[in-house]
RNA sequence: GGGGCCGUGGUCCAGCUUGGUUUAAGAUUCGCGCUUGGGGUGUGCGAGGUCGUGGGUUCAAAUCCCACCGGCCCCA
């Protein structure tokens, strides 16, 4: 697989463009797939939504989350028992409505998230404050029958999720769940090195069922943003209508407070994708990296032997020291033709081996970020490639903060957010709160209100940009997927 | 929700306006061989298409019409 000359790949002049070469020149997902929305994780592209996977689900576990699989399939009367729930869910619902020739006389629903085929079955598990608190996760698929425009890995109407679901004797250890869900979601988008503002949403854009919801949303290269993970504080209100109640100390019948989050890969991995990398293609961080080296010899005729029996010296001594290595003794391809190669692969660091360093036992080493090259000894291989891989993650890292401080910017007026919204910024404005206000906003601009920071008082520069009113919040508006 | 554009070998595309010299062109890719090898070597031979699907108009459809499927963009 190589990259396609006839085009020029730019990722500031034509995201669209760009990002999909990448999903299928690296391999990541191939949309023609014939069903719309669905598409198909490839092998390199999938290894990498596995190693997020693994660091997230080791994350919860360790913040004492079970994993389960609950079914993919819910019953028609489970599913309808919350009624906000059922009014943001019901217009994109898979129903499965025949099993062979006959009608089921209960329909079933592919699940669009799983807290109506969790809660019965939390029912049955809680009967005393002991039972409490229950932290679940499961990785799974979630349907949605998407009405807006599909586009792979962004939106799809399969998804691949990581859903984590908490029961609690009281609001306020619903509460300090809801911190946790947050820290490990942070914990996550760290190591990845992404950049993101954390938001709660405004009322009307909250999770339906939820008593409030938090937002993680990043920036993306085409000026809109990238909603990555949410957590919701649900309250009393799932408990109620499952019935969600446990003994307390003084034997007195009460209800259970739950919350729930949910971290989309599909979004995550194509952040990680849009973030970091450029126009040669992807820049993977190493943590992630299906591979994180790849070793390149460059044989002179007569010298072949030396420089691949090296090569291979290389090879197995990075591998027992546990780095993820991949030898491209390809022979039918020059050596700058896997240059380009394993650079849209964004393998993190080259290892170039040729008769050179054959002769002084040393090694080439190039990083995929900044290309830069520096020489090693063999003796230190291993260190100064784990050295690199720090560089890399701590300069993907920053520019990924940078790029965001520099999307973020301020409007004072309705006027002016027009015209940065046109720029394709994420704006900063004076709100009084009112979701009148945050419509005309829909109306007026290219974007929304996506909500206030949360734990994090903003003062309010001016008055509201839209209705003049005293402002009490300081609302970002953006363009969203 | 409203409007617009598009679908031709694995990929990018020419051809469509004005139906018929088109055996559907080219590049890339893929296979085999030689050559080459520190940033996309060159070359020879070969492979790959029911022109998205179905219907209609016509002596004749990639080309015109309709429906559906799939994709993209803009606006709300």
């Amino acid at each position: 697989m190589s990259e396609n000359t006839s085009k020029s790949l730019k990722k500031w002049g034509n995201f669209s463009e760009w990002f999909d070469d990448m999903l299928l020149e690296a391999q990541i997902a191939d949309d023609r797939y014939p069903v719309k929305g669905f598409s198909v994780y490839r092998g390199w592209g999938y290894s990498i939504v596995k190693r997020i996977y693994q660091m997230l689900e080791e994350k919860l576990e360790d913040e004492g989350h079970q994993p389960m699989q609950f079914p993919v399939v819910i019953p028609e009367d489970a599913f309808q028992v919350e009624e906000d729930h059922i009014k943001g869910f019901s217009a994109e619902v898979f129903w499965i409505t025949h099993a062979g020739e006959n009608e089921l006389d209960r329909r079933l629903l592919l699940r669009p998230t799983s807290e109506t085929a969790i809660y019965p079955m939390f029912r049955i598990w809680i009967r005393s404050h002991a039972d409490l608190p229950l932290r679940m996760h499961q990785t799974c698929n979630v349907y949605r029958y998407e009405t807006k425009a599909t586009r792979p890995l962004f939106r799809g109407r399969e998804f691949l999720w990581n859903e984590a679901h908490t029961a609690h004797a009281d609001y306020e250890e619903a509460e300090r769940q809801v911190k946790t869900g947050v820290e490990i979601y942070r914990h996550v988008y760290d190591a990845l090195g992404l950049s993101y503002i954390l938001l709660k949403r405004p009322d009307f854009d909250k999770f339906p069922g939820a008593v409030y919801s938090l937002a993680f949303d990043t920036w993306n290269p085409d000026g809109k943003v990238n909603q990555i993970g949410t957590v919701h504080e649900l309250g009393e209100n799932f408990a109620k209508v499952f019935q969600l109640t446990y003994e307390d100390e003084e034997g007195t019948q009460k209800l259970a407070h739950t919350t729930c989050y949910g971290m989309g890969m599909g979004r995550t991995l194509a952040a990680t994708i849009a973030h970091h990398g450029d126009d040669n293609g992807l820049v993977l961080p190493p943590v992630v990296a299906p591979k994180q080296v790849v070793i390149v010899p460059i044989p002179f005729k007569g010298k072949e032997k030396e420089v691949v029996s090296y090569a291979r010296e290389i090879e197995s001594k990075l591998k027992t020291a546990g780095i993820r290595v991949v030898m491209d003794d390809d022979d039918r391809l020059r050596p700058g033709e896997k240059y380009y190669k394993w650079e849209m692969f964004g393998v993190p660091v080259r290892v170039e081996v040729g008769p050179r360093e054959a002769d002084a036992r040393s090694v080439t080493l190039v990083r995929r970020d900044t290309k830069e090259k520096t020489v090693a000894r063999f003796e230190d291989l291993v260190g100064a490639i784990r050295g690199l891989f720090g560089d890399i993650y701590e300069n993907l890292r920053t520019r990924s903060w940078e790029r965001l401080d520099n999307e973020l910017v301020e409007a004072d007026t309705l006027d002016e957010l027009k015209s940065k919204m046109n720029d394709r910024r994420i704006v900063r404005v004076s709100w009084c709160g009112d979701p009148h206000c945050a419509f005309e906003i829909k109306d007026q601009v290219a974007g929304e209100v996506r909500g206030t920071l949360w734990k994090k008082e903003e003062k309010p520069i001016g008055p509201c940009v839209v209705c003049g009113d005293t402002a009490s919040e300081v609302a970002y508006v953006s363009r969203t997927y």
